[in-house]
Parts: structure tokens; sequence; C-alpha cells
DNA sequence: TAGATTGTTAATCGATTAACAATC
DNA sequence: TAGATTGTTAATCGATTAACAATC
């Protein structure tokens, strides 16, 4: 059959939660131009109204649109109107600051529980939430109908626990471990690389100092 | 003048690092073809080869890319070859996380000193770091000749603390803050949204589960 | 009305992918 | 040698940007 809506531009998805971020912090305004969202979040005006197109809304000429249909519009987009349960594993340097993090509470992914496979840390208090041991998540995946989950154990456990949520019903993983992990197309997978931005910055600094040094050759060669 | 190197696609340099940590940890093996990248990294051969391309390294038909060359030249490229320093100001949640992560061992990049406006947290050790008051930035950061910042602030601290760094005279900052940072333009920007990755997440399952809604409701009603 | 802003349609740009001769 | 793998050149794909008529 044909798909009942067209997919959205990756690029798109991305920039949502900002448009989101900023429609929700002036949420008195009635109105905003596309122009003006624009400015504020440095993106072309051309681009922030094709994203917003996406959302199916139309906005009025002249006048812009209308700020509380825009974050509604947005929120059910990204299905953040209604909350979901999701699980984390690994509750180590990085996962314990994910918990700690606002990322949950704006995005309408509630975590119900954190695991881990440490026998030092089950039991522990993490942010709120007490660390249940690995082996308790299979049942309770299911009886919770958990579909969301977090990975941020290391590099060699990632595989073996991403099988282990898909065999429990999780169909989204957000994956924080640095591999690529083998699972059936249906299920979702969301790699999150923090080396990666971290790998553009250092190679633009590093190619930046060395175009200033040879001009400075250049110019010292020159006088 | 023409540039001395042609830019390297960002996509490109996103991979980069996973290159790296892949043939880090096969150094033992001195040969590597793009097929078996490809494989072990779920990429397309020719688009390895193609990004491999950047580093200036040649291939060898048949048998491959050198492994140890391979690794020296990504490392160069990235400027992760010898230790850059950087500082990081913020260590709330995520802050501290960053700080306890291994990300800066593999890349070169030195956390030489962690700040905070807080008072309550400066003197406090984080990761084994002492955490400084901000206003000892300046002097610091010209004396060590910082070029490196890591802003992981609140958002409404984020202008402010760039400004800060920039007339400390950091030339790259790499940006946590959920907001778009106004400076020159000479000053390398990398911003680090946690939000984009969740939000093409739980769009991507709120579209499959309205999809299997959609065929479960036509075979429900075909029967 | 005049002018700012919209959505649409087309052009541009850049990355990915394909095809293939060269080669070890 | 035969076959796997490379780098190059061209085709495809998709996102961004530009142009512009419609409109409040």
């Amino acid at each position: 059959m044909f798909p009942t809506t067209r997919a959205i531009p990756e690029p798109t998805l991305r920039r949502l939660p900002r448009y989101l971020h900023l429609l929700r912090s002036i949420e008195d305004r009635p109105v905003i131009s596309s122009t003006r969202i624009g400015a504020l979040l440095q993106l072309e005006p051309i681009q922030v109204r094709k994203d917003l197109a996406c959302t199916g809304l139309v906005g009025r000429p002249k006048i812009g649109y209308q700020v509380p249909e825009l974050i509604e519009a947005i929120e059910k987009l990204l299905g953040w109107n209604d909350a979901r349960q999701g699980f984390i594993v690994g509750v180590g340097k990085l996962g314990s600051a994910l918990l700690g993090y606002p990322l949950f509470q704006d995005s309408g992914l509630k975590i119900v529980a954190a695991f881990d496979s440490d026998p030092e840390k089950v039991g522990a208090k993490v942010h709120g939430r007490i660390v249940l041991p690995l082996e308790k998540l299979p049942d309770l995946a299911r009886r919770m109908r958990v579909m969301v989950g977090v990975l941020s154990v290391p590099a060699d456990a990632a595989q073996g626990v991403a099988e282990l949520m898909v065999s429990s019903g999780i169909m989204a993983i957000w994956n924080f471990a640095p591999v690529a992990l083998s699972l059936p197309v249906e299920i979702i997978v969301q790699n999150e690389d923090l080396y990666s931005g971290l790998a553009a910055l250092s190679q633009k600094l590093a190619m930046k100092l060395k175009e200033d040094a040879s001009k400075k050759g250049r110019r010292d060669a020159g006088k």
C-alpha cells in the first residue's frame, strides 16, 4: 500500500526540538514568523518554513504561525505529547548523567527503570531510581509494555544487551555505545556518537591553525 | 590564495572516529580492506574508500590499507596525534559526566581545568580535577594558551560564558547548551544537541506504531 | 492600499552510490 | 594467471536555497 504520511527528512527531524524549545520559551506571544525563528536559531527563513510545513500546519502570510498550534503540532509529530515509558541499561558515568539530565522531562520519554549487570551497582539509587539487575529486564519490559531502551553500556556488552531488549519486546533503541548493532530491520536504532562532534571540532581547529601558520609564514617571508 | 587542503565533508569527519576506533582495536592485523571495514561498521565499501581517501593515503588493490599508517593518518587529520589542552565550564550533571567519560583520553584533548560560577561547586573535586571559579578562566587560558573550551552550562548562561572564552583567546567551543551562540565568524563552534537524536528516534517509533495500528485495522476490517 | 510573509515550484549544491579500468 | 580490491569518473539522490505568485 501507500504510506500514510511522507517520511520526514532526518535533518528536519533533528531540528524540530530546537523549534519546540524556542516556541515553548515564548509561549506568551500568540504568533511568530519564520523570519524571526530563523534569526533566533541562526537558520534561513526558507528552511524554517520547509521544516514547519512537515507538521501539516499552514502559516498565514504577513502574520506567521500560531505559537500554541505549532507547539502542539511538533509535539504530536515527535510523539512527545503523551508520555512513553523507557528503560535505561548501564548506569556508569554516562548513563547516570543521562538520568539526571532534563532530557527526558521535555521529551515525553519517562525512564521508569534503570538496570545494570554490575552487582556493585544493583540496589543503589541513581537520581531517584533504584538500579535493578539486568535479569529482571525481560519480565518487567513485557509487563509494562516498554518500547524504548536507552543503551549506555560498554562497547563489548552492547550487542548482547540490545538483543535482550529486542527479545523482551523493545522496539526502539537509543544507542550510546560506540558499536554498530546488528538487529532485525524493524527495530529502530538511533546511534548517538559523542566522538563525532569532537572530531569535527578538532579537525577544523587543526586546519585553521595550519592555515594561520602558513599565512604568517608567507607574511614573514614577504617582509 | 588557494586553500592548502580541500575541506573535508562534515559527514566524513563525523565517521572518522569510528574508523579510528575500529582500527585501534585490530592493531595486530597489518592490513584491512574497505570491504571488511564496511562490514564491521555497516557502511558501504565505496563510502569507506571515499572517506579514507581524505586522509591522503592510498590503499593497494587486492591488499587493502595498512592499519598502522591509517591510524596515524586519521589521528593526524583530526589533530588527535599530539595532545591539546582544553577547559570545561559547567560541572553539573552533564559536565561531570563528560569529565568521567573516556572521550578525552582517546581524542587527544586534555581537559586541564574545570570551572563553575556556582560557589557551592568551586573547590570540589570532579573526577580528579578541582573546580575553579569562573573568574580565573581568562588569566589561566592566556597563560596556558588553551584553545578549546567545552561549554556545559545552562542555556541562559551560555552566551556570556562563550564570550568570556573568546575574549580569553579560546578559538574553538564545543557547545552542549541548547542555544545558538553569536560569536565572531573565525571562532569554531560545534553544537552538540542530545535532543535531536531522541527526536528522530521517537518520531520514527510514533510513525511505526501508527502504521502498525492502521495495518491491523485494515486486517481486522477485512476478515 | 502597500508590504511583509506565506507555500509552491524550480535550481543549486553536495553527498552517496554506481560503473569500471587499473593493478597487485 | 585470475580475481579481489583499489581510485577515478559519472550518475543518482536528497537537502538546501532561490524565485515568485498568492495573500492577509
